[in-house]
DNA sequence: GCCAACGTTGGC
DNA sequence: GCCAACGTTGGC
């Protein structure tokens, strides 16, 4: 099992947004690297669900409940994306200041490349970015 | 195949 | 609103 993070601007769609249709595909994904993360998704694999821009945190935890397929809102064929689900909603949101602040996670993927938008998470950064949203 | 110019994303 | 980082495009 492999876990994710995976950025949205929740005024474009948000994690409550995901709760409320039950289950969404993620598209719109434009970034080689972005689609190469989407593709090395397998089902039951699990991501947070970062608010981009407004927010800029951590809100909860969704599942993937397919893997690659094509984009619907792709009409060239090129792109594909994966649709999710909601699996869990954090008790506190986690920041990216409380992220970057914590010298475990230094080397995260996604501080260290803050544009990418799907990001890989090694499964002890995932446990303890749970940890933090219980404290 | 290189690189400058430009566009986009995301944080501040 | 600005800037840094990165991707893409187009001229050579």
């Amino acid at each position: 099992m492999n876990y994710w993070l995976m950025k949205s601007e929740p005024d474009v769609f948000s994690y409550d947004d995901l709760v409320r249709k039950g289950k969404a595909e993620w598209d719109g994904v434009r970034n080689h690297a972005a689609q190469g993360h989407m593709k090395a998704m397998r089902k039951g694999d699990l991501a947070f669900f970062y608010h981009s821009n407004i927010g800029l945190e951590a809100v909860g935890i969704m599942t993937i409940v397919e893997e690659a397929a094509p984009d619907s809102t792709d009409d060239s064929g090129k792109w594909i994306a994966v649709h999710v689900a909601p699996h869990e909603k954090l008790a506190k949101p986690v920041s990216l200041k409380a992220m970057k602040a914590d010298s475990t996670l230094s080397d995260m993927v996604m501080l260290r490349q803050s544009r990418l938008s799907v990001a890989p998470l090694s499964k002890a950064h995932f446990d303890h970015i749970v940890a933090m949203s219980k404290a």
